[in-house]
DNA sequence: CCACATCTGTAGCGAACACTACAGATATCT
DNA sequence: AGATATCTGTAGTGTTCGCTACAGATGTGG
């Protein structure tokens, strides 16, 4: 028994262009057409690969968390909690205005209110989300148990902030905000991280 | 020649029923035939009172506005500027977590990104946003002309700060963030604009 | 009461949607 | 080489989409 006939498309290749499609269009945005279009494949090599347009997407979230957690790896590797937040905040800025992708952040332009038949698509986006924000909340929980942080500060609320900070650079930059505008946000931001991190 | 059967249903109650579709549901991801059966008319109602689905949003973001100006108006009376901040982030929280309405706001569960055919409902949901942020943007103007804001103080980047958290609350709330949560953010922000306006 | 203008409900339009049947192609395993 | 298993491209499938033709209903102006 052979084992069939091999793929004849690079398949992390294929997520990296439909994940710009669903990124610059949203999940219910982007067709099918589009999506084989930009991967260079047909119909029936999606639905092999991926199974359906909700797995493909699926499949593209979890490439973007792996490239995204190499990101965060060397954000939470910085020495301070403050620091971390200064990497968090400044890099995000920079990251929703790299020409190299569209504006903004997959994982909020994806889709926040979907319709009928689609409803878990929104949940698939804010877990990844969250799992931005716990990563950040553990972080900082360390830095309380290191004496980096005061014992009056609440880690789960300064990741919440952090992540509702990014979010809203998110939205900005999806209607056209510039890198400065986020950079002037995210250093607001800061301020109000240290002044949290006093009390 | 006669003025033409009248209509039989009321325009602004449909368009609040319209506005909770896209609302849950998203531009997109909103259906005619649900948005028909939310509003209790026919197609042809509603083609003939607002020419299309996109014609039907704008109505309906036209009474959000309404309503939102009436409600900023009272967050911007308030006399300093620090007051303003506080009662519009504060008040951005409950709205958001009223179960009156769908979580977040529909100007950005709207529809952040869309697919082609529909390239203008992100910007029309944008310019929306933008008002706000222009509202708040005046208000610090003058509050720096009444001296209750320091020279060194730009309001164009404390509205937009402001503007910014609130869409990152949005995007919180969307994905089931309780009212708790948004108020701590909107406290850590305020601390962020305290700390801006000393500066 | 009649002519007219507009709305309402039924029914259905063409187009685009996500998805797939099928046949031919191309690999592996014996 | 032969049998088998999977992929690929063509060409669709049924369904749902936004939208509308049409006929009857209901108001106003003359």
């Amino acid at each position: 028994m052979g084992m069939g006939r091999p793929r004849a498309f690079d398949a992390d290749a294929a997520l990296d262009r439909a994940m710009d499609v669903f990124w610059r269009h949203g999940y219910e945005g982007a067709t099918i057409a589009q999506l084989t279009e930009a991967m260079s494949i047909n119909p029936p090599s999606l639905y092999a690969a991926f199974g359906s347009k909700e797995g493909l997407l699926k499949a593209a979230l979890d490439r973007y968390t792996e490239k995204r957690d190499a990101w965060m790896d060397r954000v939470l590797v910085a020495p301070t909690a403050h620091e971390v937040a200064e990497r968090f905040l400044m890099e995000h800025a920079d990251a929703q205005t790299d020409p190299a992708n569209p504006p903004g952040c997959l994982l909020v332009q994806g889709g926040l209110a979907c319709g009928t038949g689609s409803e878990n698509v929104p949940f698939e986006l804010a877990a990844r989300r969250t799992r931005t924000e716990d990563q950040l909340r553990d972080r900082f929980v360390r830095a309380k148990a290191e004496g980096d942080l005061g014992e009056s500060v609440d880690p789960a609320t300064l990741a919440r902030y952090l992540s509702a900070v990014t979010s809203g650079m998110c939205v900005m930059a999806s209607s056209g905000a510039d890198r400065n505008a986020l950079r002037e946000i995210a250093a607001v931001s800061l301020k109000a991280f240290e002044e949290q991190t006093k009390g």
